[in-house]
RNA sequence: GCGCCCGUAGCUCAAUCGGAUAGAGCAUCAGCCUUCUAAGCUGAGGGUUAGUGGUUCGAAUCCACUCGGGCGUACCA
C-alpha cells in the first residue's frame, strides 16, 4: 500500500522530472528504521546516466513530487543519496480498513486475471512410494500454484507419466519373483530390481486373492497392472495428506495412441528438421544454438524422452496455456534445454514455459547422508516423514527453503525439533489472536475502525507498516516463483505481532484504543491465516 | 574435462533484479507469568559472507581464477 502510494506520486510526477521513466523505480524498506519507511536509489541511480552529483538530483526530486502532508510526514536525502520517505500514522493505519473489509481476499490481485497456467510437478513413475525428495517437488509445486492463483491465475495442477518401458517391466517382474517366492519357489531375486518392502506386500495381496493361479502369468500381465494401480493409490493417498490435489494426470501413452508422437516425426522429416544416421533419426538442434543434434528416435525403433516429451508439450500449447511451469529435479537440468529447442523449431513461444528445477534434499540420519534410490530401497517415504511431523511441518520445512537450495534433512533432528519448527511460532499467533477475539466477546467489547489514528506507538506502527507489505510480497513471490519469501514475511509479521502483544494490551485499555487495538489483532489475524493458506499450511484458532 | 546449482554464525537457513550497521530459528548464557495462550517477550555471546583479485559512490550479490560439495554430461527418463 505504501510502495502503490509512491508509485503513483512518482508517476504524475513524469513530466516535470522526465528523467525518472529512464530507469526502473524501486522502493525499498530499510533494514533501519533510521533510514525512513521506505528509500529510493534512484538518484544514485541517474547520477551516473545524468553526470550530475546524486545529492543534487534527489533534491531537485522531492522538490517536483507532489506529496500530500496527511501522508508523508517527511522526507530526506541520506547517505551517498537516498531518498527516505516517512510515512504518518494516519496513513499507515488505514491498512486495517483494507484488511478487514477484504478479509480473506486480501492480498490477491488481478493482475493475471483471465490468463490460464499449467503447473506440472511430481510426475513420479509409478515405480515406488514418494521420497522426501518427491515431496520437495510436490510441496513447491502445489505453492507455486497456489501463487499463481492469487495473482489472478486460473491454474491446473497436472501429473505426468509413464506407465510403460523398462522400469516398469522390472517392477511387474520384481513383484512376481516375489510372488513366486512366496509360493516356495525358490527362483533368484535380480540385485537391479525393486529393493523395496512394498514389493512384497503387492505381493503378499495378490497371493491372497489369487493364490497360486498366476504362476504362469507374464511379469507385464496382472503383476504389472496390480502393481501400478497399487503404488499410484498410494501415491494420491500419501499427496492428499499433505493437501495436493492434481488436476489432470496425463499419461504419456496416450500421445502414442492418439498419433501424436508419429505425427510429430512426420512434421520434423518433412520439414526437414530431422534426418537419419547410424539407423537413428536425429533433430536438427543445433540450428538452434545448441552444441549438437540429439537423437529422437533409437535405432531400435523406439523414440528418446524428447519426443513424447515434445508431443506432450504440444498438447499443453493446444490447450491454451499462457504459462506452462515444470517443476523438477536437478538430475533433470540436462533434458529440458533440447526439449524447449525442439518446441521452438515448430515455432511455439518458448517464453510461456518456465522451467524451475528444485535441487536435490539431501537426507542425514545418524549424521550422515543417505543415498536415496527406489531401486535399492534405502529412501525416506515421504509418508514417514509425514507420520512423524505432520503435513504442517513438512509444507513449512519444504516451502522455506529457496528451491536453488541444496538442503539438508537431518531426520533425527526433525522429529526433535518438531516443536521448535518455525511454523508454530506463526500458527501460535493466530491462536493468540483468536484467544484474543473470544475473551473480548465476553466483554462486550467489539474491534472499531474509527479510532485507528490511535496507533501510534511503536509496536503497532511497527506491525501496520508489515500488514501493508503483504499484497506487493505475494506479487512478487508468484512472479519470481519465490514460496519461502512467504516465510520470510510471516515470520516477521508474527514477530511484530509477539511484540505488540506483549506490551500493547487490549482487555484493561481506554475503550477506544482497546477497540482499535483489537481491529489491528484481526487485520493481522486475516494475514496470518492468509499467507498460511498460500503454502498450504492450517492456520489453527487453538494450540 | 565440460555444463547447471551451491558454499553466509556451532547447526538449518534468510537477506526485496548491487544499497546504508549481513538477519532469523535451533543450540548456549542471563532475565520476565496474581491481568487478552510463556509454543511468548527482553538482553548477551557468536561472522574477514570458502579464498584471491577485479568492476564502482557501494559487493554476500556482478566478472575472473582457486578450493570444496551436489546434479548432469546417453541411441535411460
Amino acid at each position: 500500500m505504501l510502495k502503490k502510494y509512491l508509485y503513483k506520486i512518482f508517476e504524475s510526477a513524469n513530466k516535470r522530472l522526465p528523467y525518472i521513466s529512464e530507469i526502473v523505480l524501486v522502493f525499498d524498506t530499510p533494514k533501519i528504521e533510521t533510514h525512513g519507511d521506505l528509500s529510493s536509489n534512484a538518484a544514485m541511480i541517474l547520477s551516473k546516466k545524468l553526470k550530475r552529483n546524486p545529492k543534487e538530483i534527489a533534491a531537485e526530486i522531492i522538490s517536483n513530487l507532489e506529496l500530500d502532508n496527511a501522508v508523508i510526514s517527511k522526507t530526506e536525502i541520506a547517505g551517498p543519496g537516498f531518498i527516505n520517505f516517512y510515512f504518518t500514522p494516519e496513513f499507515v493505519a488505514e491498512i486495517v480498513k483494507e484488511i478487514n473489509k477484504a478479509g480473506d481476499d486480501f492480498g490477491k490481485s488481478k493482475k493475471y486475471f483471465g490468463k490460464k497456467a499449467n503447473v506440472e510437478f511430481v510426475s513420479a513413475n509409478p515405480t515406488g512410494p514418494l521420497t522426501v525428495g518427491h515431496g520437495r517437488g510436490a510441496v513447491t509445486g502445489d505453492t507455486i500454484s497456489n501463487l499463481l492463483e492469487w495473482v489472478g491465475y486460473k491454474v491446473d495442477r497436472e501429473y505426468y507419466f509413464n506407465n510403460a518401458g523398462r522400469q516398469m517391466r522390472v517392477l511387474g517382474d520384481s513383484v512376481r519373483i516375489r510372488y513366486l517366492n512366496l509360493l516356495g519357489n525358490q527362483v533368484v531375486f535380480p540385485e537391479d530390481y525393486y529393493q523395496g518392502e512394498y514389493i512384497n506386500d503387492i505381493a503378499k495381496k495378490i497371493k491372497d486373492e489369487f493364490s497360486d493361479k498366476l504362476v504362469n502369468e507374464s511379469a507385464e500381465g496382472k503383476f504389472k497392472e496390480i502393481a501400478e494401480a497399487e503404488i499410484f493409490s498410494d501415491i494420491k493417498n500419501c499427496l492428499s495428506r499433505i493437501n495436493i490435489h492434481h488436476k489432470i494426470f496425463f499419461n504419456e501413452k496416450s500421445l502414442y495412441d492418439g498419433g501424436k508422437i508419429d505425427g510429430l516425426l512426420k512434421r520434423f522429416r518433412d520439414s526437414g528438421l530431422s534426418y537419419e544416421k547410424d539407423g537413428a533419426v536425429w533433430l536438427k538442434l543445433s540450428q538452434m544454438g545448441l552444441d549438437t543434434d540429439k537423437v529422437i528416435v533409437k535405432n531400435t525403433g523406439e523414440p528418446t524422452y524428447r519426443l513424447p516429451d515434445i508431443a506432450y508439450h504440444e498438447t499443453k500449447f493446444g490447450r491454451g496455456y499462457d504459462l506452462m511451469v515444470d517443476l523438477f529435479g536437478s538430475d533433470h537440468t540436462a533434458t529440458y534445454p533440447d526439449v524447449i529447442a525442439g518446441l521452438k523449431t515448430l515455432g511455439y513461444d518458448d517464453k510461456k514455459i518456465k522451467v524451475l528445477i528444485n535441487q536435490f534434499v539431501t537426507i542425514v540420519k545418524d549424521g550422515e547422508a543417505v543415498k536415496m534410490s527406489t531401486r535399492k530401497a534405502n529412501y525416506i517415504t515421504l509418508d514417514e516423514l509425514i507420520d512423524e511431523v505432520g503435513s504442517d511441518v513438512v509444507r513449512y520445512f519444504i516451502n522455506m527453503r529457496a528451491i536453488s537450495s541444496h538442503m539438508n534433512f537431518d531426520i533425527d533432528l526433525a522429529k526433535k525439533q518438531s516443536d521448535e519448527n518455525p511454523v508454530f511460532y506463526l500458527q501460535y499467533a493466530h491462536a493468540r489472536i483468536c484467544s484474543i477475539i473470544r475473551t473480548v466477546k465476553e466483554e462486550k467489547l467489539e474491534p472499531a475502525e474509527s479510532n485507528l489514528h490511535l496507533l501510534t506507538a511503536e509496536e503497532e506502527q511497527s506491525l501496520l507498516k508489515k500488514l501493508c507489505g503483504f499484497e506487493e510480497e505475494v506479487l512478487y513471490s508468484a512472479e519470481n516463483y519465490e514460496p519461502q519469501k512467504i516465510c520470510t514475511y510471516l515470520e516477521d509479521l508474527a514477530s511484530a505481532f509477539h511484540k505488540f502483544y506483549t506490551f500493547r494490551r487490549i482487555l484493561g485499555s481506554e475503550k477506544n484504543i482497546a477497540e482499535a487495538r483489537l481491529a489491528l489483532a484481526v487485520a493481522t489475524k486475516i494475514i496470518i491465516k492468509n499467507g498460511l493458506s498460500i503454502l498450504g499450511v492450517s492456520a489453527p484458532e487453538k494450540m
